[in-house]
DNA sequence: GTACATCGTTAGTGGGACTAACGCAATCGG
DNA sequence: CCGATTGCGTTAGTCCCACTAACGATGTAC
């Protein structure tokens, strides 16, 4: 067929993707977080967990028991979610969901030794999970990447 | 009201993310691009575009026409979804969708001049857009996370 | 010629972010 | 003290996105 196609097969016949696609922040980072969470969640898989499990459970280590509003708003996940959130980790003995006698809206959520014990393990899965994440770099480049990202994430969390 | 609660709340009230979260550089990503993509999709919603639109017209412009399938190799659409995004583009004129004479399987995708000139007004869209995004950092770091994000990603794509 | 691969297309899945609305409990302003 | 407002936990449901499954039609390789 005509040499048309050609223009797309560089040499080694493999697609190749538009410069202005490739050079787009915001295209490498949804692209990159994609990678990143299948990474993430299936890792964590392995470890009969998922994400939010590690965000309420390292609340609770770092700031102790809370309702569930305040977990809400201490992880980002939404006060909807958190819901099913806390039923995994309950069913799970992760942690433990009492009525606060001193406000009758609220659950206080308590982290239980079981639990500290998951995040344990759950903080060494995150680790090397990061480390195949960030493999290309080495630790000054982590550092930078960290720094940007963070800085941005303020920057946008601020404005909004 | 026991001063429990103080605990979750630095000075000023506000609920504080937790160190491990806060460090964690796959939960950076994902919630820059949560930001980064109501931004991008937002504001390509006020040129009446999608991302996926420039996906494509930078795409045809780079490499000229192309089948649907190469179209969805290059830009990383799946093919399932090109379909409706071609269909968007040609109901604004955009691209032109034709059978491929040499292989009857196949359409021939070609840009037409609207189409042209809607992706120079789109390249100005994304470069504000991306002002607005990156806004913290100077043109060295811009430079910087690209570079990071880049070589992240492509050290993620040959491995998968 | 038969097996296999590729093309465009339709339909549907699963997950994540987010909204709406609920009943109930606490707090605030008058 | 009372009525309005605000915050709580919960259910349900929306939208978007990456991705899979399967299809008939066509092309390619052995």
């Amino acid at each position: 067929m005509s040499r048309a196609e050609a223009v797309d097969l560089p040499d080694d016949g493999a697609p190749r993707t538009p410069d202005r696609l490739r050079r787009l922040p915001s295209r490498l980072l949804s692209q990159l977080t994609t990678r990143s969470d299948r990474l993430i969640t299936e890792g964590l898989a392995r470890a009969d967990a998922r994400k939010w499990h590690y965000a309420v459970l390292a609340s609770l280590r770092e700031y102790g028991p809370g309702s569930q509003a305040t977990l809400s708003r201490r992880t980002g996940i939404y006060r909807s979610d958190m819901v099913s959130v806390l039923n995994e980790l309950a069913e799970r003995d992760l942690v433990e969901r009492s009525p606060d006698p001193d406000d009758r809206r609220r659950n206080t959520i308590t982290i239980s030794p079981r639990g500290r014990r998951h995040l344990r393990r759950l903080d060494k899965v995150l680790d090397d999970l990061h480390d195949e994440l960030l493999a290309p770099l080495d630790p000054a480049e982590r550092g930078q990447f960290v720094g940007l990202l963070t800085r941005l994430l303020d920057h946008h969390t601020r404005i909004s």
